[in-house]
DNA sequence: CTGTTAGCGCCTTCAG
DNA sequence: CTGAAGGCGCTAACAG
C-alpha cells in the first residue's frame, strides 16, 4: 500500500541509507546511483513520510502559529505573511485561534509542544507571566509578533507603538486639530493600544479624551462616539483600528460634521477597508504582512542558529495621508 | 531532557503499555493503577509526543486546509469556522495558501500527504481533473468547501450558487430594476461566480451585461464600472463580492446617480464590509463560518466512518436587505 | 561513496 | 487487568 524508503532502496538496488542521502542531500552520492534512486522514487511514486522523519530527526518542519482570531483582517494579513515565508523555507504552519483567552493561549503552547513544532509565532493582546513561563517550559523558540513585550526577553517583531501614537497626534495637530480623542479598547485590554495611547497623550496639547469601545466593533462604537461628539468639542480622532476609524467618520457625519472639514479622523492599521471607504481614511499604516513575514524569517534564523543581530526587530510605521484628514 | 512514556511507566511502576492505555482510554485499567499513572504523569509533567503517536497509529489528528488566500475576508472567516470545529474534535489544521494556482494546489495535496494529514479541506476557484486525480492518488478523505464540483464525486459543502444568482436577479427586478449587470471575474476564472451568473441570467428579463474585473479588486473595478454606467442604462447591479459591490456603489455615486434611488446594488458574501459602509449593502449572505464549520464536521464523520446521510451538503443562502437597494 | 545498525516515542497485538 | 515485544518509516552515527 504505502511505499517506503525500503521499497525505493530495493528498486534502486541500494541501501535505504543511500536513498535517505539523496533525499536529504546529506552526503555526496555518486551521480550514477543518485540517478537510479531518483528513477526508483519516480517510478514508485514515493513520498517521504514526514511524521517518521520528524520522529527520527526531532524536527518536524512545522511551526505553530497562535493568533487571537484569523477572521480579523489585520491578523489574516499577518498570517498570510507568515505562511508565505514559511513555504519559502519549507515549513508548514499549524494555525490556532486563542480569542485572546490567556488560559487557552497557555494551553495551546502545551499542545504545540506535543505536536513537536520547531517553533512558535505568537500574537496576543497582553503578554502575561504565565505566557513567559509556558514558553520557557516548552523550550521552543518563540517569536512574538505584533505584540508588546515590555521585558524584551523574547524575540519579537513590532513597530514602535508609542512613537506611532505620538506621530498620529503630531500629525493631527499639524493639520490644525486642537482637541483630540482616542477611540480604542478599554485600558488594559490591549497593551499595544495602550502604548499608542501613551504616545498620543504625549503629543496632545490637552488632556486626551479616551473613547473606549469594549468589543472594538463598528456598530457598538457608533453611538458611543456620537455621544462624545455631542458632549465635547473634539475635532481630531485617532482610532485604534480602521473599523473604529470608520465608525468615527460616520458618527461625525451623522451629526452634520463633515470629515475632514469639521473633524479629522485617522486610524491605525491600513487594512483594505481604509482605502475603500469614503472619505478614504488617513492611517498610521502598519506593516501587517511584514509582521508575519519578518517574524517567520527571524524564526528560521533562530532555528538554524544563524547569527541574529537583533532579537527585537522594530519595523517602520508610516502615515498614509488620504481624505479623512 | 524529554520525558517519555517509559519514564512515566517507571515512576508509576507499571509497564508503558498500561500508561498508553490510560492515556488513550483504549482498555480498562484498574482505578488504582490508573491513578498512579496519572500522578506520575502530573509529577513528571509528561506530554505525549504527537509525532511518535502519529507514526505508530498512522493518525496524526491534523487536517490540511488548502485555500486560495487567507487574507481575503471571506476565506478568513471560513478558516475560522474550520479551526473552531477542528479544536472541538481535537484536530489541528495545517493552513496553506494556493493563490488559486492549480500547479501549486496539486503540489500541496502531495505535501499534505507527506505530512500524513488525516484529511483535507479544500477551497478553490476551479476544480480540475488534475485535482481529482491528486485526491485519488493521495487516498485522503477530502471535503470541498465552497467550491463547485459539477461531478459531485467528492464530499462537499456549498450553497446553491445558481439559485442564489437567480434569487438576486428576482429580488432586484422586484425592486423595480429593469436592466441588470453582473460585476464579476472573467468567465472561467471562478466556477462559483459563473454558476451564479447563470442563475442571474435566467432571472433577468434582458440579456445580462457582464462587467468583468480581472483581479476582482475595488480600485480596478471602479473605472470599469463607471464606463458601463456611462454607456448603458443599467439600473441594477449584482456584484460577485462585497468589495465589488462597494465599487459599484461608488461608481454610481461618482456619476451623480444616487444609490438606491437611481441604481440599486447588491453583492454576494456579507462580509463585515457590507454592514459598515454607506449605504449599507444589501447582500446575498453566504454562511461563511458555516462553510468551514460544516466542512470540518463532515470531515470528522468521514474520518470516523460515521454514517453520512449527505455527502454533498447544501447550505442556505439568504438575502439581507439593507440600504443599497 | 555506500551499507549496517540502532534507535526516535508510542501503539498494538499477543500472552498471561 | 497488565506486561513483553514488535513494529511505524526514517535519520544518523559508525563502519567499511
Amino acid at each position: 500500500m504505502t511505499v517506503t524508503i525500503y521499497d525505493v532502496a530495493r528498486e534502486a538496488k541500494v541501501s535505504m541509507a543511500t536513498v535517505s542521502r539523496v533525499l536529504n542531500g546529506t552526503a555526496v552520492v555518486k551521480e550514477d546511483t543518485k540517478k537510479r534512486v531518483q528513477d526508483a522514487i519516480a517510478k514508485l511514486g514515493y513520498r517521504p513520510n514526514a511524521v517518521a522523519r520528524g520522529l527520527a530527526s526531532k524536527k518536524t518542519r512545522t511551526i505553530g502559529v497562535i493568533v487571537p482570531d484569523v477572521s480579523a483582517a489585520f491578523v489574516a494579513e499577518v498570517v498570510r505573511g507568515i505562511e508565505d515565508i514559511a513555504t519559502m523555507y519549507e515549513y508548514h504552519i499549524i494555525l490556532t485561534n486563542s480569542d485572546g483567552e490567556i488560559e487557552r493561549e497557555v494551553d495551546l503552547i502545551g499542545t504545540m509542544w506535543e505536536k513537536q513544532v520547531d517553533g512558535i509565532i505568537y500574537m496576543t493582546n497582553k503578554l502575561s507571566q504565565e505566557h513567559i513561563a509556558a514558553f520557557e517550559a516548552a523550550q521552543i523558540p518563540v517569536v512574538l509578533c505584533a505584540t508588546e513585550d515590555p521585558e524584551r526577553r523574547i524575540p519579537s517583531v513590532n513597530i514602535d507603538n508609542r512613537q506611532s501614537g505620538y506621530d498620529a497626534g503630531e500629525y493631527l495637530l499639524s493639520r490644525g486639530c486642537s482637541s483630540l480623542a482616542y477611540v480604542t479598547t478599554p485600558l488594559g485590554v490591549s497593551v499595544v493600544a495602550d502604548r499608542r495611547g501613551e504616545g498620543l497623550e504625549r503629543s496632545a496639547k490637552q488632556p486626551l479624551i479616551r473613547i473606549e469601545i469594549p468589543d472594538a466593533h463598528y456598530h457598538s462604537a457608533l453611538p458611543i462616539i456620537k455621544e462624545i461628539f455631542e458632549s465635547t468639542k473634539v475635532d481630531g480622532i485617532v482610532a485604534a483600528s480602521d473599523e473604529l476609524g470608520l465608525a468615527a467618520i460616520h458618527a461625525a457625519q451623522d451629526l452634520g460634521r463633515p470629515v475632514p472639514a469639521s473633524v479629522k479622523v485617522m486610524s491605525f492599521d491600513n487594512t483594505r477597508l481604509a482605502e475603500m471607504v469614503r472619505p478614504e481614511m488617513t492611517v498610521i499604516a502598519q506593516p501587517m504582512y511584514d509582521f508575519g513575514a519578518v517574524s517567520m524569517r527571524l524564526l528560521t534564523k533562530l532555528l538554524k542558529d544563524e547569527p541574529v543581530d537583533n532579537y527585537s526587530v522594530t519595523l517602520l510605521h508610516n502615515i498614509v495621508e488620504r481624505q479623512s484628514t
